[in-house]
RNA sequence: GUCUCCUUCGUCUAGUGGUUAGGACACCGGGUUUUCAUCCCGGCAACAGGGGUUCGACUCCCCUAGGAGAUGCCA
């Protein structure tokens, strides 16, 4: 048989974390057994639709690299492939479920359904309709249509018996029919359909052969075989997916910080490391490997090593694996994955000047294993193109030094700056270490106040390289600057 | 409230009856170094509890506890 899998998202939000791990997971699947992915979009719900959304779903797999065999944009041979151009089928099978028997016209408003369900919380009462409408006789029903009032479609749920499925993860879950949700709505009174006859009714039709998806999906898994078992279909296989959770132990949303894809690719997150570690979490592959490439998860991805157990996502460590990936790249290539952050930043010009761009190639390597993100390169690199603007002077003084000392140290500098800047990394450092020794300090003593003259800053890419990326001119001029601040202090007392 | 699923270091996990319970992140030390970072070395740290089954249980079964999810004209 072969695999054909979906990933069915709903565009009322931008796709985040949990939405993603099952498209990865699904499409894994799809590439390791030879089967399709097919894209479906479940935009029934039309009160929460977004044009956003939908377009956010097409960049995020695009940017992921995930392409889907079937689907909007390309079509396939079951299409459409967005539920709203389907339309007519959803209605189409639940009149068939009326016809029946199988369903019913429920003509209760909201109002009422709100007022049951306080109610329900309030006597700690179990939750769910109270199939009012249920028994209502055909003309009762006639009447209610021609007088104009609005109705949904509602399943009829047994009252006897129960009802199982096979998960490949979980065995066979089985759950008493009158546990079910007692007659959850089919079609909606604005005619669309809701998730559970409009998955049941596309999966059909589109063939799908495994539902991956997550495990909040288990409780109604009993309800879509009853809908299948109604219409005479046979259900796929299920594979109901751990959940992606917050640190707290709760669902992961909003509320545990950046959960969409966009935040974390405007963060300055790595494809690579998004599809990698998202996969890591829920699945892993054995014991001493954990670095995968998504080509390399299309092939050996399985099902079988899934974990049952719900996943914390752990931000730290999402963090380090872009770390790794940042530097796996190339230069070229990183640079080019920089410069928008730099001139978002306005740390360079928009477009990059020529002058701009040879000090951009040029310091990347001393930028590159400071990353943890894409973005920290400004904050990393602002020194070399902005004047700085205020540092602490007493940043300038190392530990175990004086003012005075240190003003030494700056002037001994500022008479050889110019050789230093001229010369290769191994030449420079002896020409500190001979000021060093002349001064009888450690090396650490003569670099650190450069350092912080220069960048502003105790932390900074190696001091040497930083200066010849920043040329003598303006070395000279930071000196001076931090020189004119010590003469200023000591005079001060 | 009811139903369902889950339970190995703080976190992600390996482990399918016999292991000093392994790895990674985080954290803490140490080293390299020009600060930071990278990198290297080391350390801390777990089988939720209780019953069985068995010569032997992290592994199989049951119970308890804890956690999560569902209970929408949202998916």
């Amino acid at each position: 048989m072969e695999v054909r899998v979906r990933y069915a998202p709903s565009p009322t939000g931008l796709q985040h974390i949990g939405g993603i791990r099952t498209a990865l997971f699904n499409y894994f699947f799809a590439r390791s057994k030879g089967g399709k992915f097919i894209l479906r979009v479940e935009d029934t719900d039309r009160e929460r639709y977004t044009e956003e959304a939908l377009q956010d779903l097409y960049t995020t797999l695009d940017w992921l690299g995930v392409k889907w065999d079937e689907g909007p944009e390309i079509g396939g041979p079951y299409g459409p492939y967005i539920q709203s151009e389907r339309f007519d089928l959803y209605r189409e099978y639940a009149d068939k479920l009326l016809e029946d028997g199988k369903a019913y016209r429920c003509f209760c408003t909201s109002e009422r359904l709100e007022k049951l369900r306080e109610e329900q919380k309030k006597g700690k009462k179990s939750l769910g309709y109270d199939r009012h409408c249920r028994n209502l006789t055909q003309e009762e029903v006639n009447a209610k249509i021609s007088a104009g009032i609005p109705s949904v479609i509602r399943f009829k749920v047994p009252f006897e018996g129960k009802t199982s499925f096979e998960d490949v993860l979980l065995g066979k879950v089985t759950r008493k029919n009158k546990d079910i949700s007692p007659d959850p709505v089919l079609l909606k009174s604005d005619g669309f359909p809701t998730y559970h006859l409009a998955n049941v009714v596309d999966d059909h039709f589109m063939k799908i052969s495994h539902i991956l998806r997550a495990q909040e999906w288990i409780p109604s898994g009993a309800l879509h075989v009853l809908l299948y078992e109604a219409f005479g279909w046979s259900p796929p296989v299920y594979c109901h997916l751990p959940m992606v959770m917050g640190k707290d132990g709760q669902k992961l949303s909003k509320r545990h910080g950046s959960t969409s894809v966009v935040e974390f690719r405007e963060k300055g997150y790595l494809p690579e490391a998004i599809i990698n570690y998202v996969s890591m979490v829920g699945w892993s592959y054995d014991d001493k490997r954990e670095f995968f490439s998504r080509e390399e998860l299309e092939k050996l991805f399985s099902l079988e090593k899934i974990n049952k157990a719900p996943g914390v996502f752990d931000y730290k460590k999402l963090e380090w694996f872009n770390g790794q990936y940042i530097r796996k790249k190339s230069m070229p290539e990183l640079t080019g994955l920089v410069l928008p952050y730099l001139k978002k930043e306005g740390i360079i010009s928009d477009p990059v000047t020529d002058k701009e761009m040879e000090i951009v190639e040029a310091m990347m390597p001393l930028m590159a294993e400071r990353l943890h993100l894409l973005s920290d390169i400004s904050k990393l690199s602002a020194f070399l193109f902005k004047d700085i603007t205020d540092y602490d002077a007493a940043a300038l003084v190392p530990k175990k030094m004086n003012t005075e000392g240190t003003i030494r140290v700056l002037e001994e500098i500022l008479s050889v700056i110019g050789n230093v800047v001229n010369a290769g990394e191994e030449e420079a450092e002896t020409i500190f270490r001979g000021i060093a020794e002349k001064l009888e300090v450690k090396l650490g003593s003569v670099l650190m106040p450069l350092r912080v003259a220069v960048t502003g800053s105790t932390v900074s890419p190696p001091i040497i390289g930083s200066i010849r990326l920043i040329g003598e001119e303006k070395t000279v001029e930071r000196i001076k600057i931090a020189l004119e601040k010590l003469k200023r202090e000591v005079e001060n007392g």
